[in-house]
DNA sequence: ATGTCC
């Protein structure tokens, strides 16, 4: 029987196991709750989770998690843990299997009541020009010589070969490309991402039409370009196989890593290495290249639907464009400076089911946004609403600039296949006037609402902790999932 | 999350 953990509030949301909880620990454990998630929270096996990360070598401040925490392979999910740069610690499962999942949002220049009557055949229009569900399928088949473009280029692929705009990138986290080198990718990886070049994947991977619902700042809406009723797109999916076999590949490597160097792990899920060595080298640049795949598989997904909403909306007579307000990664490891007690540090920030969210005048942000911070896309749980938010001064301060990804799951897919029906749910959402168009039955009920926390809560406690500022909130009107 | 076991 594992000891009952105990930790201390520290502030309204926040609680904190200290340091001395459990030895070996070199950091406290740090997560946002409210009174409603804790109960959530310490059901499962996150916090346990906590504890390991904060046991690891040059951890920094804390071992953080956001509200939206649930356990994970090795480090919960909703986590943060940022590490010195000279120790130089990196861990695929501070990442996760899915390499850059990232959520991006754009805006269209229609009003709901003009999409509403259209709704059906936009939805099926976009369902059958972007591939969904587990397994082959791509809006685009590429050879090795150009698959590894996309591993070099991200998201500047698509733009390059006509699927977007080079504004586009100008709107995605680090412009859609992070430095990789490729030759660190196995040629297993190479051979399932050649097939799935803009596909939408499965699980809590999908695209979703929707209106913004509520304003809550004018200012900042204004400055990220939204109005009450604009029609808007969401696309959420990572790097598909390409980015598993990536994490695969590297935690086996790491693994051999971890005995050859005699390290002791808390857990076997951790395994790691330094940034500076041959092992650690590698899982970076892997790590790059699908973050790489995973921008531009966005990109190309974006590509269709521009050209569905486009033929679709035809009967509308009026020319019709979608603007990317922002791309955001939720499952990545970076280099970044950060302020620690006055000083600015090196630092590999771990973000796994955790967004970035960088305050005002950033230099990472779009001079469109330098003012306001950068845009936080949180997707809540289908059919459900999701909200846009902006990073503040504060986040930088308390959370190495991060947010939360979603509302976080409360059960896991298998409990929630026992426990909710797929038609049952399609009903509920049919009376609240969303379409939804889904690969799986088994799928929907592993997405059911039911499943996950209430997305409102997990941004409130946020906002009150001074991490992020509200800026909208969307509804959705129709929803593909794999 | 994932050709849910190469």
């Amino acid at each position: 029987m594992a000891k009952k953990i105990t930790y201390n509030k520290i502030d309204e949301n926040l609680y904190e196991i200290p340091e001395d909880f459990e030895k070996g620990m070199n950091v406290p454990a740090r997560f946002y709750a409210s009174r409603n998630t804790l109960g959530i929270i310490t059901n499962d096996n996150s916090l346990n989770q906590l504890i390991n990360v904060a046991k690891l070598p040059g951890i920094i401040k804390y071992a953080l998690a956001m509200p939206d925490i649930h356990q994970g392979y090795g480090f919960p999910i909703g986590g943060v843990a940022a590490f010195d740069y000279d120790g130089g610690l990196i861990s695929p499962g501070g990442v996760g299997y899915d390499i850059n999942c990232g959520v991006r949002l754009l805006k269209s220049n229609l009003q709901k009541e003009e999409v509403q009557n259209h709704i059906k055949d936009l939805t099926s229009m976009i369902y059958y020009s972007c591939p969904t569900g587990t397994g082959k399928g791509a809006c685009v088949n590429v050879s090795e010589k150009e698959l590894r473009k996309i591993l070099q280029n991200g998201a500047g692929w698509a733009v390059k070969n006509n699927y977007g705009d080079s504004r586009d990138l100008d709107y995605i986290e680090d412009n859609g490309q992070l430095t990789a080198d490729d030759s660190y990718v196995s040629k297993r990886a190479i051979e399932r991402g050649k097939y799935q070049v803009g596909s939408l994947g499965s699980g809590n991977h999908f695209l979703e039409i929707g209106y913004v619902e509520s304003i809550y700042n004018r200012k900042l809406a204004q400055i990220y370009g939204v109005r009450e009723n604009d029609v808007v797109v969401q696309i959420h999916c990572g790097s598909r196989g390409f980015g598993h076999q990536v994490c695969t590949d590297y935690l086996k490597k790491l693994s051999s890593y971890i005995n050859k160097n005699n390290i002791n792990l808390p857990d076997r899920q951790l395994v790691y290495a330094s940034i500076h060595s041959e092992e650690g080298k590698g899982y970076f640049n892997a790590m790059n290249a699908a973050a790489n795949y995973a921008f531009n598989n966005r990109q190309v997904l974006t590509h269709y639907v521009r050209r569905s909403f486009e033929k679709s909306l035809k009967v509308l007579k009026k020319p019709v464009h979608l603007d990317l307000i922002y791309d955001i990664t939720h499952n990545i490891a970076k280099i970044e400076s950060h302020t620690i007690n006055g000083k600015k540090k090196k630092l590999i920030v771990h973000r796994k089911g955790a967004t970035r969210a960088f305050g005002p005048n950033h230099e990472a942000i779009p001079d469109k946004y330098k003012n306001s911070g950068q845009p936080i896309l949180v997707p809540g749980s289908m059919g459900t609403y999701s909200y846009l938010l902006a990073g503040t001064e504060k986040a930088m301060q308390d959370t190495f600039g991060s947010s939360c990804h979603g509302a976080g799951r409360t059960m896991s897919r298998t409990q929630a296949r026992k426990s909710f029906g797929a038609n049952k749910l399609i009903l509920q959402l049919s009376k609240k006037d969303i379409h939804l168009q889904a690969k799986s039955k088994k799928g929907v009920s592993e997405e059911a609402p039911g499943a996950y926390k209430n997305v409102n809560d997990v941004v409130n406690i946020l906002n009150s902790s001074g991490l992020v500022e509200k800026v909208a909130r969307l509804r959705p009107m129709a929803v593909i999932k794999g």
